[in-house]
DNA sequence: ATAAAGTAGTGTCGAGTACATACTATTGCA
DNA sequence: TGCAATAGTATGTACTCGACACTACTTTAT
């Protein structure tokens, strides 16, 4: 292997690893951190355990455990669903967005940065990440709005393949169904 | 928080679980995997539980346990210091080699990429990577030969802190003692 | 020199967590 | 109706954390 990659894979992991280290305040753990953070950001059909596992590359089984951890801490409230017997979503409680307000070490460091190197730094992440998650054969997640299966409408937008309307707000959330406009574009989502 | 810096940190995530889900083959975690390969590229001076800690920004309980883990598997040897009575320091054995040629789903997809995009990746990620670093006072660690202390000799090298001379490809290998040769520049020890 | 105080390196322990696996319940389709 | 696929969960093993304990070295004060 190249030195050159392996030293990506180097400064990724040490990277998250340093920033995941200031994640244990508030009693959460960084699995239960993140899965908070993609709750909040994620639309009313990506709420699902499968789908924090999906998002997070965890297993079912972990994602079901750190969903009822953080329900036990009251930063989360479950909901079955009344469609499909078997599936439960969560919603963040006032608490949970009170926990996610901490500034991160990653935000911390990015706000030192011009606008132009946190673009194409963004960018280049989301190239990767892109590959990856297709070399999985992952879902790659990504934004109501710049889906295909988005149309706009008078009244915030309409999703053609759930066939459902979409309230206000909800085109600029993450959807576990995200499908691209044209295949090839090289964006997650965004 | 503005949502640039939140998806860096959101993408950072999930680049690093991503790459680290393939990690758990060969009876090995992401933890171990980035332990052992610490120590292979870690030089005689840093090769104890410390600084496997510090480097990984694990606890040092955690670290004494990864190490005791990779010794049962037999991928590691210890061997106690002489000069230290407290001091113990690991050696990567053959097998542990061995274990360590796997490629990594984020080396995979960086071999995808152009030497330009490579090159300006890493340093992206080394400029950020240090910048945390510094904001968390931990040590940067880097290689023995763009160090301070490092001094050309006819034989491989010497290092000034440690007054002690350095074998054949020692100066390749990554020092916990590495200072930088001049204050300010932007480089994560290489 | 010797003792006392402080620091550094490592290890141990209990609680909580991540994995793999196996399981139940529900759904959708032939 | 029957049966495979899907959603979620329980369990056992191994692991990570924080807190604490222990030993070895270093510094300072007798």
């Amino acid at each position: 292997m190249t030195p050159d990659l392996t030293r990506t894979h180097d400064l990724v992991d040490r990277l998250y690893r340093l920033n995941a280290a200031g994640d244990w305040a508030d009693t959460l753990n960084p699995t239960q951190r993140m899965a908070l953070a993609y709750l909040a950001r994620a639309n009313r059909f990506s709420r699902c355990p499968s789908h924090v596992a999906e998002y997070m590359a965890l297993t079912r089984g972990t994602a079901s455990q750190t969903l009822k951890a953080l329900v036990r801490k009251k930063l989360i409230r479950s909901q079955r669903s009344s469609k499909d017997g078997r599936s439960i979503s969560y919603q963040v409680t006032e608490q949970g967005l009170h926990v996610l307000g901490r500034v991160s070490l990653v935000e911390q460091v990015m706000q030192m940065m011009d606008m132009e190197f946190i673009d194409t730094f963004n960018a280049q992440l989301a190239v990767l990440l892109r590959q990856a998650l297709t070399l999985r054969q992952n879902k790659t997640f990504g934004l109501c709005r710049s889906c295909r299966h988005h149309k706009k409408t008078d009244l915030g937008g309409h999703c053609g393949l759930l066939n459902e309307p979409l309230h206000a707000g909800e085109e600029l959330q993450i959807c576990q169904e995200f499908a691209e406009e044209a295949p090839g574009m090289d964006t997650v989502g965004d």
